[in-house]
DNA sequence: AACTTGTTTTTTATACTCAAAAAAATGATA
DNA sequence: TATCATTTTTTTGAGTATAAAAAACAAGTT
């Protein structure tokens, strides 16, 4: 049966909206909540009945006014919000890149179905969506074979993202004077300032700075095969940063330091610098990513020759 | 209920077999007719089963012996032996690419397993492979959304194609003298020469020597997302092509002048050479795509301001 | 005229189950 | 060890129930 996560994502956020009311003042029509909400009116309506039948609304539908502030124990847990694909998502996630899967090895779907509770289809619909990622690969009739996040798996990553981030940069740079994405730009440029200036404990933060930078160069591009590309570029540093704690402070102060110096490049409209910039910042990052990934052992076979 | 295709198909190559093989004399063991059938011991027991029943085999399992030639009415027709996915395909970029699909046009599943006569859910499933083309795009918990073959579509294609041949065509020339690849390519050298003498009957020959020449050229890059990038490109062309057909022959003979031209760029490792005869490839290539591109008409809204 | 809400109906997406095919593993025999 | 027989596992394709979305229309309100 389709889970109703959205409907219960859609009570939360509601209440949220309740929250910030008096009572006994109206609230927004049917219609304006289904954009503000970006629900279906089916589902708003569902929400609005529940709501009155459990008196945190009061009134006629045609004039419906808050009956009392939401209490926390109101909300639906977060547990039961999140889509399933989700919940697979990352649980799968972390079952590759944490579990030290080696190359070669076959993934038994059946066991990821028992292993995260959820039922086969959903990991089938997963990973047939996560091989565009690289890391796995699907023999016809047969089971999902494990490439692993390797070496040359990073390897040609940043090769390929060189290429576009490259590319991306000069079109960043050759974009009008008055495009809105300057202004943006010089937002983003303040913020790592202030994160420059909070470094000793805001550290955390960069990851999130560095994936709105990026996104934001590429977007330049206007490049549908770039923007998936960084799609891809995202979700593996955003699980590897995740679990990769080792020198974070300095790595990021680091990175931010180039970032500006990018960033300077850009305003300037210098392509020698840009370039410069942009190759200095992702040799680092290369780096980085190289160092936490393990050298495989050999396999058994080429060891014992 | 899972399709039976692979044992059809199995059963069908089976036969071939044994077409060559006089009667009464032995038959492969059935580990070596696995390897030699890519299927599953499973699947070659059951075929054995079958061609015993049919009296094409004969003798203990033990001592299998040709019992009759098989005649064409043993086999199999075609249609049974396609794949579900492969049926899908077929039909979605038929229905995609000729069927002038307006962007912003809403996918139906349901209609699409309908008239494919397939379940929805290997519909589901193939527009969920079929999305990393860039044709066409999911909304969360809604239906999928035509992007559409369009204009944009193939300059964004072409323009990462460019980074990637460009980056190929290096690597290419970049290679050790004794690579295996040089060899290829000097056949495939000499197979353009001779298409080019017969261009007057067998100009039809191109599209496969174009896309044996680039996957060749994408492998001297060793990169997973480019060899991905290439299927793209390939499905791309061939689906298009096989339905546009103006000025082929004339289109087709000056692609493999561009291609002789390129490959001699290549021999040579002339670096300066390689990159204009690359972009001059290319870009006929962008021209004759567009080319076959329909201006749409503008919506509606925009056309009455 | 441009909004609302109420109601109903239709369509579509999603997550699950299930049966059969295919693959893999194990056992038996010569 | 190579071959055949049997059993166990896994994948796969289709079916199915329900949530969500969408659409249509009447009737009331501003």
């Amino acid at each position: 049966m389709r889970s109703d996560t959205v409907f219960k994502q859609t009570f939360n956020r509601t209440m949220d909206y309740i929250g910030t009311l008096d009572t006994n003042s109206g609230i927004l029509s049917e219609n304006l909540l289904t954009r503000k909400l970006c629900a279906s009116r089916t589902t708003v309506r569902k929400v609005l009945g529940e709501l009155q039948s459990r008196k945190i609304l009061k009134g006629l539908a045609s004039d419906r006014k808050v009956g009392r502030a939401p209490k926390p124990t109101d909300y639906f847990p977060d547990s039961e919000t999140v889509a399933t694909s989700a919940q697979v998502e990352k649980k799968f996630l972390e079952w590759m890149l944490r579990g030290d899967r080696k190359p070669g090895e076959i993934v038994n779907g059946l066991e990821l179905a028992r292993q995260f509770g959820v039922s086969t289809s959903a990991i089938r619909e997963y990973l047939n969506g996560f091989s565009r990622f690289g890391l796995i690969e699907r023999r016809p009739n047969s089971s999902w074979i494990i490439r692993g996040f390797t070496r040359d798996f990073a390897l040609e990553l940043f090769d390929v993202r060189e290429l576009f981030d490259t590319r991306s940069a000069k079109a960043f740079a050759a974009q009008m004077e008055d495009a809105p994405a300057w202004k943006t730009l010089r937002k983003l440029e303040s913020e790592h300032r202030a994160l420059l200036r909070g470094i000793e404990s805001r550290y955390h933060d960069f990851s999130d700075l560095d994936e709105r930078f990026h996104r934001l160069l590429n977007n330049a591009s206007n490049n549908r095969f770039i923007a998936d590309f960084h799609d891809i570029i995202s979700l593996i540093f955003h699980y590897h940063y995740q679990w990769n704690k080792v020198d974070e402070k300095q790595r990021n102060k680091a990175a931010i330091m180039e970032h500006l110096e990018f960033i300077e490049a850009l305003f300037d409209r210098d392509q020698k610098r840009i370039e410069q910039a942009c190759k200095r910042h992702l040799n680092s990052a290369r780096k980085t990513l190289l160092a936490s990934i393990k050298v495989p052992a050999l396999p058994a076979e080429e060891q014992n020759p």
